[in-house]
DNA sequence: GGGTACATGTAATCAGTTACATGATTTA
DNA sequence: TAAATCATGTAACTGATTACATGTACCC
């Protein structure tokens, strides 16, 4: 089975809980992660369940009521997140900015602008709130770290935006 | 039919070339958007057709030879291809850096930076080459705004990175 | 004449998107 | 007690990825 970034944010997430079902990696998406790479929320019943048959989570399921599966680490699991996170080669990611593509067939950016503005800045003060209730806590380095990135990010398409204003 | 960015992207390549088969579409993804939006190449091949069958664009295929598909806008090809251009309204794009999820799953960051940095410096280096020769040509607006947003994003990163190192 | 790179496509699989459903809790 | 929202899932479709294939042209 070939491990997508879907697999290792599900492994990751299933590990920094210690267990988890379905709904608490939707949970666990939205409150971190989400806020730069985000899963609908069916893929978060369906890669577990592939990760699963490779054996690198184990399932249980509720006998009685709902019948809520539930998943953790296996060894094999935890090994594969390991090696993941220590190896230095990543691929790159894209722009895709569905905005970028509109400018580059002709859009006037100036129409644009209001909106997108709008919309980093938003998310700007989203982060800063976050870090400043994250910075301090222990072991949030990773998590900190994304977000300055998040909002390095923001400031620099905010500057953009302005330009062409 | 749902237009999708690759949609738009075959349309508006389309539009600028006046005619164009899956090949040429190739090649004019990797010389302009496919900085900021790949599309592997069998997608160029289903994705005309699709637009075809919508009536977004007219297709002809050579009668001898290898048979080569060719295809030109409709009339209602370009009006959904300005509708859109036209409209200030966009989705806002994901950051999805892989490195990120790895540092955010608790990743050092250093040891990210050296591929990360050298990475990011080639393709700084590539778009200041080409936005030297596009720069002064006639009707190239959006390509070089889109460019200079591309140089602000790796300069943006290639910060972090050195912050991180 | 043989290798290498460009040109041109098809097919199978799979992940992701979208939509549909319904049970349990809280709140007005 | 009705409405809203949270919790929990499934199913259908379709776009994207990957791999396979082969033809043509040029260069050594």
């Amino acid at each position: 089975m070939r491990l997508s970034p879907t697999s290792y944010i599900v492994l990751g997430l299933v590990r920094n809980a210690g267990r988890a079902t379905p709904y608490d990696l939707k949970a666990g998406v939205a409150g971190s992660v989400g806020n730069f790479w985000t899963i609908p929320h069916s893929q978060l019943y369906a890669e577990p369940e592939r990760l699963a048959r490779a054996g690198l989570l184990h399932e249980e399921r509720e006998t009685g009521g709902r019948r809520r599966r539930s998943y953790e680490l296996t060894a094999a699991g935890r090994e594969a997140l390991e090696a993941w996170v220590g190896d230095p080669v990543t691929e790159s990611a894209e722009l895709r900015e569905p905005a970028l593509l509109k400018i580059f067939f002709g859009a006037d950016p100036a129409a644009l602008a209001p909106a997108r503005l709008a919309a980093h800045r938003a998310r700007l003060a989203g982060y800063r709130e976050i870090v400043a209730h994250l910075e301090g806590q222990p072991a949030t380095e990773g998590p900190v770290l994304t977000l300055r990135r998040g909002i390095a990010n923001e400031e620099s398409w905010i500057r953009f935006w302005e330009d062409v204003s």
